[in-house]
DNA sequence: TGTGTGTACTAACTAAAGGAAAGTTTGGGA
DNA sequence: TCCCAAACTTTCCTTTAGTTAGTACACACA
């Protein structure tokens, strides 16, 4: 059965498979639509780990297990996929050199530092705004 | 209460339990420590759905079932968990008038609104260059 | 009178994701 | 000889996300 929610406000004419038709169909505000393509993007950008590896290789390409020491608290599984996922999205970089031991760099694309810079601006604000985060945290708890 | 950031690199000795110290401990950069009480925030902010529905309530205060139809794909119990999690960090509010059939409207906060301003800063930017993102992940693709 | 609708949820359950720890491969050092 | 290091992968278990069904109450329609 057709269980998806349609949109009776857009989307005239369209199969949904249409890539090239991207710039025409997606407009701002589409995020809210569940079908818009910049949902897997945002989605990658914000996620746990991809965050924190952004901001780590904004300062400058890491190796694998300098990534692992530097953002406290992800597994090498998790951070295996994170890169994965961010590689194939085209924002990271993975160079490997054909040595024993191991030794693979990752650092960001063109586009991964633009987004980087952004996701940065955001984790920055937070962090310089977290004791009015903390105080609104507390007064929510004493209004419920 | 002094809540400045200090510069000091070290922290030599620390329990790790000491939450009053907190403003000594967390500094600039210290996301990537894995005990630094901004990821909470930052973690509930770029949550799949807390994004969207920060975007949404930017516009206009809404009702659940409004939000729950304009967040394309949201669940009913992920909503409600959404919000509930938005609400105890004191992002949005939440005014429940208990009329029959319930009737409960979600707004932001005044953090909230900051906060929610800074997010939609990055999903704008995403979807403006969802275009750059889409031709980057080809290229990625092809390389590998 | 009965059936159906809308609202804001919660409970129960299943599928998917996350996380801890061990295994893999290859060479070099103690 | 045994162990280690790097960059993963695999296994196993826990946590989270998602789906479905149900609730209370009022109103609309037939």
């Amino acid at each position: 059965m057709n269980r998806h929610i349609e949109n009776e406000a857009a989307v005239p004419e369209d199969d949904g498979v249409s890539d090239r038709r991207l710039s025409t169909r997606v407009r701002r505000g589409e995020l809210l639509n569940e079908n818009c393509p910049s949902r897997d993007f945002l989605r990658h950008l914000t996620s746990r780990w991809g965050v924190l590896v952004l901001i780590a290789l904004l300062e400058k390409e890491h190796r694998f297990s300098e990534l692992r020491r530097k953002v406290g608290g992800v597994s090498e599984k998790m951070l295996a996929q994170t890169l994965q996922t961010l590689e194939a999205d085209g924002i990271v970089n993975r160079v490997s050199h054909p040595v024993v031991p191991p030794h693979v760099d990752y650092s960001l694309t063109p586009i991964g530092r633009d987004a980087a810079l952004k996701v940065r601006d955001l984790a920055d604000w937070i962090e310089l705004n977290v004791d009015r985060f903390v105080d609104a945290r507390n007064d929510s708890h004493l209004t419920a």
